[in-house]
RNA sequence: GGGGGCGUAGCUCAGUUGGUUAGAGCGCCGGCCUGUCACGCCGGAGGCCGCGGGUUCGAGUCCCGUCGCUCCCGCCA
């Protein structure tokens, strides 16, 4: 016998009220021969002429009501005349079902409820989808226009719940550390580092705004300076940027700060944090500490600041080896600054067809080409090994540890798009290949980050983080490139959990952090004059910090879009086709606020 | 901003080399049914094949454009 969705949050019992005093996934066989009323929606309905069945729901799931005329002829006249989605309110009997009439498929099988009396509370229209289809997914524009029948699936009930588990285990486990839940502002003043700030037109001034906050860094930095040593908040965040799977415009963050910590304090209440989560809300077992990975390791072994860590296939330079060859690919890519950098996807039966198409993805991703070989007996068969001399294949052979039949890729170019071209290649062939469990989960932490990295299009340098992270011991303005952080992201296969650091609580370091990315003293007081005030008056050391809620919550029901967690979500083309926002405004709201219609507004 | 995929009944989809009356399952409507539980059986309604143009004797199918949805790249400090 199943029990009750683990996932669901236990429920109590229910004091009588107006129209029940039992939830419906509890009439179980404690309940034999008790008078009992429900309420909920007519999930299903099975007349037979006779008897009539109705697979009643609630949150806590469905029993089975059975109308018999011989129970009550009103009743069972009303049965009739139910349709999917009705909300009724039912009294009757709990009575275990005889032993052939189980129903072994549902936690409140062994019984059914014969009902005596019911009433009809709100009859429905035909939803224009069916609650739980039994073929294919429904299309995802329908669902959010009509979110609230979508939300009364099983499967978004639960996700729903589970999302309240790990808010929930959050706060219980902050408040145990010590931590208080403060609140901060929702307009606040734009920023414009990082991310497409929302903007909200203040009518106070026209043509000034307030800014949605992409997050409340500045804020909890402030109530550190404050005193209050140990801040959390389950905070909204904005960023006006296009959408992908797994990133919504307006999010939901887990936001941390703690006084007097470096890095290790941080980790370590952190990871402990990620336990009592996944403990209460049904994550995986892990083992702490966690792994912790140095960025520079990461990028030369996968490619990438977040590293799907499930499966092998690393990558593995070549440049040295191949500093001298003749073949002008790889030699031309060395001599301008790039890298040869290639994978070992193993023996594999790989069809020409597929290669062609590993070699159009590369290009799609940035790559000039892609070269492929299988290693054969002491040779190789590639259409370009023959440009490489006998010495080069060897090496090759024994950088790659190749095997008969292994399957080499390679790319030659600069290092950021070699990597990130291989990078998504080793993501793309473990799928293909299957080498990803799909129960297995690996965490870890990206540490000793760089402070900076150069722009080559704004010809500057950019924060890694943000401008407020602190470097790792002294910090020499000259050479920004060589600072590092003392910065930190967590990494759940392959996807950015979290992120945070130690920040600057010096003003003069925080005025050189500014510098080294291109904000003088002037421009560093207009915008960011508030915290560098704020730090003349007494700064504890202090770091923290922010997760994706949303994508933890993604992560543990395994969903394949952050939408499925999120109860009104924005389309993928960043729209809501449930209330029609975003919409335009009459022209006295917009004169309000010094603004203008733009001339032509495409229909929506 | 760029690239890929999709758009046919209320929903999920099929639709051959371009061929005459566009199908299936589910749902919906009507009827029958006292042990079903994705109930069953009988009958029925329901289509601007996203939209516009073109090629053709003939277009759901081919071409061009456009709109919408979706995934990815850019972007997301």
């Amino acid at each position: 016998m199943p029990s009750v969705d683990a996932t669901r949050t236990a429920f109590p019992a229910l004091r009588a009220n107006a129209y029940r005093d039992l939830w419906c996934g509890q009439a179980l066989p404690d309940r034999v021969d008790a008078e009992v009323r429900v309420a909920g929606w007519v999930h299903r309905r099975r007349d037979h002429g006779g008897l009539v069945f109705t697979d009643l729901r609630d949150r806590t799931g469905l029993v089975q009501l059975v109308f018999d005329p011989d129970e009550s002829a009103e009743a069972h006249e009303l049965s009739r005349r139910l349709r999917a989605e009705d909300v009724i309110s039912a009294a009757g009997r709990v009575v275990r079902r005889s032993p052939e009439t189980v129903n072994p498929d549902l936690p409140t099988g062994e019984v059914e409820i014969r009902v005596t009396g019911a009433e009809l509370l709100s009859d429905a229209d035909t939803p224009q989808f069916e609650i739980e289809a039994c073929s294919g997914e429904v299309g995802e524009v329908l669902r959010l226009r009509h979110r609230y029948l979508d939300l009364r699936r099983e499967r978004m009930q639960a996700a729903i719940a589970r999302r309240h588990q790990v808010t929930a285990a959050i706060r219980d486990f902050l408040a145990g550390e010590g931590f208080l839940e403060i609140e901060t502002p929702m307009l606040s003043r734009s920023t414009p580092e990082g991310a497409r700030d929302f903007l909200v037109p203040w009518r106070g001034e026209p043509g000034t705004f307030f800014a949605l906050p992409q997050s409340p860094q500045l804020f909890k930095q402030l109530l550190m300076v404050a005193g209050f040593e140990r801040y959390f908040q389950i905070v909204r965040c904005f960023r006006d940027e296009d959408l992908r799977a797994d990133r919504q415009p307006d999010f939901t963050q887990l936001d941390l700060e703690m006084s007097f910590v470096e890095v290790d304090d941080v980790i370590d209440l952190n990871e402990r944090l990620l336990a009592a989560v996944f403990e209460r809300a049904g994550g995986p077992e892990i083992e702490l500490p966690l792994p912790r990975l140095p960025y520079d390791e990461a990028i030369a072994r996968f490619g990438t600041d977040r590293p799907d860590l499930r499966f092998g296939l690393e990558l593995v330079d070549l440049t040295d080896l191949l500093a001298e060859t003749e073949f002008k690919v790889f030699r031309g890519a060395i001599e301008a600054g790039g890298i040869v950098k290639g994978l070992n996807a193993g023996a594999r039966e790989v069809p020409r067809s597929v290669l062609d198409g590993l070699i159009e993805r590369a290009q799609e991703l940035g790559a000039k080409g892609l070269v492929w070989a299988f290693r054969e007996g002491d040779g190789w068969r590639s259409p370009t090994a023959k440009f490489l001399s006998e010495t080069e294949l060897r090496a090759l052979n024994e950088r790659f540890d190749a095997g008969e039949g292994d399957l080499l890729l390679v790319v030659a170019d600069e290092p950021a798009t070699a990597n990130a071209v291989l990078a998504q290649l080793r993501l793309e062939l473990g799928e293909r290949f299957g080498l990803v469990d799909p129960g297995a989960d690996q965490l870890c932490w990206i540490v000793d980050w760089p402070m900076f990295e150069w722009n080559r299009d704004e010809d500057r340098w950019d924060p890694l983080h943000h401008p407020f992270t602190g470097p790792a011991g002294e910090f020499d303005p000259e050479r920004p490139g060589e600072a590092r952080a003392l910065a930190y992201d967590v990494v759940w296969n392959g996807q950015e959990m979290g992120g945070g650091s130690i920040r600057i609580s010096d003003r003069e370091l925080q005025l050189q952090a500014l510098a080294a990315i291109g904000i003088g003293p002037e421009e560093a007081q207009e915008r960011f004059g508030f915290l560098l005030e704020a730090l003349r008056y007494g700064a504890p050391p202090h770091g923290g910090i922010a997760y994706g809620v949303d994508r933890i919550v993604q992560r543990l029901v395994r969903a394949d879009s952050i939408r499925d967690v999120i109860a009104f979500p924005k389309s993928a083309s960043g729209a809501d086709p449930l209330t029609g926002a975003p919409s335009a405004v009459d022209e006295a709201q917009l004169r309000e606020l010094g603004l203008r219609a733009p001339a032509a507004r495409p229909a929506r």
